[in-house]
DNA sequence: GCGACAG
DNA sequence: ATCTTGTCGC
């Protein structure tokens, strides 16, 4: 089983949230990787609208082929409902669950959202890089917070993502022509090498293959629920 | 005060 | 996020 240090808890209001948000902010280190990683993971929710029932899955890939290693999933609760800047409170129990039913220690993990590249530096990958304690990192469909330019229209290319006079992320263009998505540093891993891990986790599509198998993956599990015998 | 606002 | 088929464009 994977293992994870508790924090602090999940039951708490909106503004108890901040305060835990910025009382983490401290603990962040963004730096270069200790080594090469071999397995990176990636993680997502699902659920059908007006319903608090969330299935969390983690799907762990080998790197260099991108071939799926073990994929763990479960049906849960959300405590919390989805308040911008605060998705870590509505999604991290869930998958701090699937993640105790990991064999494998995933070297990375990708999360479906932001890392730094939120309003007080603390994004669902920073927050849960903290109680996984291992490296993490972001990559979202949209912006939460800061500005940036559009990045040139080739796979490869990007431009960095501003917010008070920081570099907080990128906007990454992983596919010829087809909207970036946005990079950013969780914790225990740094932006250059997100970047870079974004890019080889490529499977042809503008989702990175982690955040994609995940995304594939919760999405079955919620309708086998829904149609047990199907 | 007004607009923005991950999933 | 989720509800959903076809369709415009490269």
């Amino acid at each position: 089983m994977a293992t994870y240090q508790n924090l602090h808890p999940w039951t708490v209001t909106p503004a108890e949230a901040v305060a835990l948000q910025q009382r983490l902010r401290e603990r962040v280190r963004i730096e270069p990787l200790p080594a090469e990683p071999e397995t990176i993971a990636g993680c997502d929710i699902s659920f059908n609208k007006y319903e608090e029932t969330v299935y969390a899955g983690i799907v762990v890939l080998r790197l260099s082929t991108l071939e799926v290693l073990e994929e763990v999933g479960v049906v849960s609760t959300a405590p919390f409902p989805y308040v911008p800047g605060l998705l870590t409170f509505r999604e991290g129990p869930a998958l701090i669950e699937a993640w105790q039913k990991l064999t494998i220690e995933p070297d990375v993990v990708m999360f479906d959202g932001h890392g730094i590249a939120h309003p007080r530096r603390m994004g669902i990958a920073t927050h849960m890089g903290l109680w996984i304690n291992r490296p993490s990192f972001g990559c979202g469909k949209s912006v939460l917070a800061g500005k940036f330019d559009d990045p040139a229209p080739e796979r490869g290319n990007w431009t960095p993502m501003l917010h008070r006079g920081d570099t907080i992320g990128a906007a990454l263009r992983t596919k010829n022509k087809v909207n970036p998505v946005f990079v950013s540093p969780g914790h225990l891993i740094d932006l250059p090498t997100a970047i870079d891990l974004t890019l080889r986790c490529d499977g042809g599509y503008r989702l990175p293959e982690p955040t994609r198998r995940a995304h594939l993956f919760v999405n079955a599990l919620r309708r086998e629920h829904l149609s047990p015998s199907d």
